[in-house]
DNA sequence: CAAGATTGACGAGTCAATCTTG
DNA sequence: CAAGATTGACTCGTCAATCTTG
């Protein structure tokens, strides 16, 4: 840097604090998953959606009925139920997904991809795998991978306990 | 689920698109992170500051001289020069940190933590510090930790050249 | 009343445009 | 003109309140 701001002198115990290296340790793991994000954005946009509106369509994909409670779907999406609201909302318009009103349960309703929905879907996946394999996958050896693998599920299974049934899914 | 909505029949290509293991990959790293994060915020924002906010403090209170240029703050911390701004507008208001002109150059501002600031990022980081090992470190082996970091510093090297030297940071 | 979903008001961050200094 | 920083307009997501159905 330059002209040597106020410089102030850091205790031993300060230091200690500031320096541990747990803190660098969660900041490596949180860089790389937003930077990796980022990476994989670009493919993403490129065809006109942003990445939670991938994902959400993605999720609606890999469901076995191409269909999910709106409510399961916020859970595992990750977002609130009313942010998936506005993000349906937006997605309805384009015609890429619809609500059916559940038939069992008329206070729920069911997101369900439409035809163009699946296929814009399958028209961005293939670039999509190959942007993961580039920036991520192909990044790793086998050994790497597995024993990366391993050690997140041991972590998520921490901080989000009841994760590890379900799907898994985007980026 | 239940009602059965209106069911798409797959072709095996596209099955073996969205059921593509390295889609469940990234969805692993992106799932733990946030959940991760989400687990850290609680105990950062019980202190009044917002994450965000705690990651520049903490770079700020990290760095050599306790002060950065705006806009190697922002690049650190991952968000746009104007993000930063309007956040160092919050934290100046709160007296937490100061923007000084740079003295060779009038056209840049070195931002800096206040005793204040410096005073609340040691009282929050003892617990954030023990947040981590709770919910982070402490879900994996000495072993795990090392492979775990390897392999992100990879994936890291692909996603986020120069990223490498200067200090990671927080969560 | 509780659960599912939506709406209004708001917070926080982005891009594009602007201002100042080199 | 280019770089550093800020501002205005806007997008996206959140919380709290609301409406409907069980």
């Amino acid at each position: 840097l330059s002209g040597r701001p106020p410089t102030h002198k850091r205790s031993p115990t300060e230091q200690a604090l500031v320096a541990d290296e747990r803190l660098t340790a969660v900041g490596l793991l949180m860089e790389t998953a937003s930077s990796l994000a980022n990476a994989l954005s670009c493919h993403i946009v490129e065809h006109g959606v942003s990445p939670s509106e991938f994902e959400v369509l993605l999720r609606l994909s890999r469901s076995p009925d191409s269909g999910l409670r709106m409510a399961d779907l916020a859970a595992q999406a990750g977002i609130s139920a009313s942010g998936l609201t506005r993000l349906m909302d937006r997605l309805e318009q384009r015609r890429l997904v619809t609500r059916l009103t559940c038939s069992t349960d008329r206070r729920g309703l069911t997101a369900v991809l439409t035809p163009a929905g699946r296929k814009l879907v399958l028209k961005i996946l293939p670039g999509h795998i190959a942007d993961i394999d580039q920036w991520y996958t192909g990044a790793l050896d086998a050994d790497q991978l597995t024993s990366l693998d391993r050690a997140l599920r041991a972590v998520r299974r921490r901080v989000r306990p009841g994760a590890e049934a379900g799907a898994d899914g985007p980026g």
